[in-house]
DNA sequence: CATGAATGAGAATTCATTCAT
DNA sequence: AATGAATGAATTCTCATTCAT
């Protein structure tokens, strides 16, 4: 009975499902235990959401929306691709920051096979895969290349999502504190791993390109 | 019940298991839809592995197990850093494509909380990030800069996991057939981006070290 | 499916309990038979009782309510002490005639060993006895000999306690209509019993003391 | 595991039976249970005792062949009623001693209704009250009054047998050394207790039949 | 809007028993 | 005589949802 901020129930109950589906998932997450963690009776959740799934169909919606507006002004003619890569990764570790529950819970479901999301799931995860990728190809990767693009952009989401995903081992393993210094160094390094990376896949796919020829 | 080929009862539970787990995650898979898929009486659960957790239990178990020995034999002194990772990445990304699902559950179940569980998931994911940490260090990092070394390792794993993770969707989007030689395609390029994007890292650090001074 | 006269659903519950625990002991009543015989859900059991022995917990509490209420007003200075036992016994008779089930549940669980009870147990059989005592002192007997009222006491409990017990059986072998003049003359007749009875053993008593001077 | 003494596999049943239903009721004891604490395989309950209850059945047909060899030659002619009654107590006491669990059991179990065992119950519970009933006659009662006959016999034995089976609970509220002498002297006491009180019953009986003419 | 009661289906587990070996 | 595996029914409890108020 933690009644989290807000006198709003939706959004009581919004928030609280979101912590309790970060913490132990969709699935093992009970309506009671929402209704509770956010204050209201347990109708509640069916009046405002419709049923538990509900609530995932909206997480999700949420998460979605949020994080779209990520890649929103960031492809940029005037800059560089280099720094279109650095905004971008800055950008996405300041949104995961700010949403690490909301985006925990949607990478977690995602993959995971629950028939009365899968429509839903599946445009979501295209237009995601389909934004990255974008971006990757001003890389100077060969736009025609769906390999590559296919293996960069997911290999960037993970790298960050994970890294918030298994902050609470980390914590016991790497004895950093999270604050703004470490994610300002965070962003810069995988920056630099990943343009580094793609110059250096670049360059070699060219060369066996010509060698091929 | 699809009986599974073997006719021990407790391989066919824990195959069951782990497909299903690998598809719906643990707690969205009752032990009802295990038995049935193993052609088992439910009891047969309890039995052979004291409860639903315990198949949980035995598939982390299983998965470690057969996860630490990717690692033995990679570092080798005869090979420079560069064979090294180029070694491990094979090995793990064959690992993977051969217990794919083993290797996602234990991946997807390993963040959530679920408290019967919680002291082997700290004890294994330990182990984890020490054997990828180790071989990083290797590569031309600062062994005693931890922060590298933490990004790089998980980034590498959640790289590969990522790939298998999204696979059913990533089916839909990009147009390739997984097969031997997208598999060897594959880890030749994300260890010619890690290797480079790792190069880059170091040159950088050391960069900043000297104009520090 | 026999509703139990009241609307309450609680009460009916706690009604067909009663009634089957008495008749068949705790263990051996299941949460299914309960249900069906109050004609409530089995659900409402957890709901209103919070499981199986919350049932229980409730029975326990609700008989030494009403029990301890039996001793009130007994006790009376203007009362001779065999005034006092013999109202007494004829307070525990009428009591158990009214709530013989409930008193049989209780006192046939209280010597079991069920751990989530045992707490209530210990607190309430100290009671039980205490008050007891309690009586038996006025009776004449020497107040600083635990002996003799750790036998009286209990001896008069259970007494009556079993009378009610083996009712079933003894219905086969006593031809007697257990009516009011029946539990009349059984009050007056064990009244007598207990109060010659004492006298006799406090006589005994100080002649042995005398003697051992 | 605790092998219990005997090798021969029947005894460590019935005796791991004996300790667990005395603990904890009939109902609450399964079989597993009983055949880890006896140290064999579950199957041989069935095999040796035909069921569960079949175990409760041999312990109840034990206690009544040992409980009814106490009464034999306690009824001598040579000796005075108030000498048999004596005898019979210290009897009793003494068996209830030596076999306490097997009475406990049989004590408990034999009001509580469970079909398969009732012709048994029937029949043992008949000859039981039977030969108190005889006893008691010798005490100077009206033989042809069954209704105290009824009334002794069954509060004797109770008062014994809920000694032995509130002991635990006992043990906290009496500050006892249930050893020798305490016995010796309980049995003294009741003793007491029941002549005396039988002999004022009497007394007032034919006062008030003489009253009544 | 909000509530507490109620539902029926389903959860995991344990039961006593049996069977082939 | 003894075992471990296996069974199907029954155990208690919780699930998400609905409904009358």
């Amino acid at each position: 009975m933690k009644e989290r901020g807000t006198s709003d129930p939706k959004k009581r109950i919004l928030a609280a499902a979101i912590s309790l589906f970060a913490q132990k998932g969709f699935a093992a997450v009970g309506v009671r235990e929402i209704a509770g963690e956010a204050g209201v009776n347990i109708a509640m959740i069916s009046y405002y959401f419709d049923g538990k799934v509900g609530i995932l169909k909206e997480i999700l919606e949420e998460f979605f929306r949020h994080y779209f507006l990520v890649f929103e002004g960031v492809d940029d003619e005037s800059k560089t691709p280099e720094d279109c890569v650095r905004d971008l990764i800055h950008n996405i570790v300041h949104f995961v920051r700010e949403n690490t529950e909301l985006t925990m819970v949607s990478y977690n479901e995602l993959p995971l096979d629950l028939p009365e999301i899968a429509e839903l799931k599946a445009k979501k995860i295209t237009g995601m895969l389909q934004r990255v990728s974008g971006l990757v190809l001003r890389m100077g990767l060969d736009p025609k290349d769906d390999f590559l693009i296919s293996v960069v952009g997911p290999s960037l989401i993970s790298t960050i999502f994970t890294n918030f995903m298994f902050r609470p081992v980390m914590k016991y393993v790497f004895p950093f504190k999270f604050d703004d210094a470490y994610y300002e160094r965070y962003a810069e390094t995988i920056a630099t791993l990943f343009l580094k990376g793609i110059k250096g896949m670049a360059e070699e796919c060219q060369g066996e390109k010509r060698r091929a020829k």
